[in-house]
DNA sequence: CGATATTATATCGTACACGATATTATCGCG
DNA sequence: CGCGATAATATCGTGTACGATATAATATCG
């Protein structure tokens, strides 16, 4: 290892590696959301959820899944904790008995006014511009997109 | 909801949330590692723990959780799978009982020289240029810190 | 129309991940 | 020296996460 390896690209060194930045930079999200999501009793991975359904209520369990990159396995038991909380209710499709559609409460609705003000305050706290907070949104997005092309078609 | 309300600042839709972003890039991450980690029968934490020891040997679980931000209640039964795997011994400190060095083993050391291929698989699955993976790489980094800092002296 | 394939969820086993708490070792101060 | 405070690791309970598998309903094709 010379002085200037660090130059020719990455290395096995946890700080010199992106996915090291975006697994910390996840758990640090979680810690600055952990305060905010008390009030509401919800966990990250919940209000993420809650967040899909606020965009489109009614979704199955494998559309939720599709949007959040998530299995049936993790979300069956998430869905459950949402239900035990009445924010959210789990019934057979009528018409695809297969399919379970999940519908938000009224108290699930109530819910998205207290917050709406939690996006601000991840701005804040990330101590970037509302632009440049978007742009980091996109190009990390963009690379997530990558990513997940090249595992379901691996080289 | 009108159509130019993405325009003036984040609001509560997953694909317009830079923790949704980050949070699906981790998963995303650890779908392109794990058919890379297979042949050596590491986890993605367990390699990031692994890259950590090979910058430095004989840390203790305190050091390793510092830099990897993970607690000792994710540090020890971890580090005692890699023990199991015959990758690193645990020992207590005889200068100072409460501490357990965590030292790599020769096989480690073998395992190191497999894994130097690794960072340039994931470049590649990026799609994106050396230079701007490590831009992102920075910017990511500079985010986890300003989230860090605000969870930690909380507005 | 009925056997087979496919689809949608659910269940199970393993592995993180954290907060709260327990345990043991060291330190500091009288 | 001894005793309370502090520090390092471990343990426990809860909640993700996934792959493999199970179960039940629908679709397909002869």
């Amino acid at each position: 290892m010379t002085a200037n390896d660090a130059d020719i690209g990455p290395d096995l060194t946890p700080d010199n590696m992106l996915c090291f930045a975006i697994y910390s930079a996840n758990h640090a999200f979680s810690r600055v959301y952990k305060p905010l999501l008390k009030d509401l009793g919800l966990t990250f991975p919940q209000f993420l959820v809650m967040a899909a359904l606020w965009v489109e209520d009614g979704q199955n369990v494998g559309a939720i899944g599709e949007k959040l990159c998530l299995e049936s396995s993790t979300l069956t038991p998430l869905l459950k904790r949402l239900e035990a909380l009445g924010y959210v209710t789990r019934n057979r499709d009528p018409d695809d008995e297969r399919q379970v559609r999940v519908n938000l409460t009224v108290d699930a609705k109530k819910l998205r006014k207290k917050s709406l003000a939690i996006p601000g305050c991840l701005l804040a706290a990330s101590g970037m511009t509302g632009k440049d907070y978007m742009a980091l949104q996109r190009n990390v997005a963009r690379l997530r997109d990558a990513l997940l092309e090249s595992a379901a078609n691996p080289p």
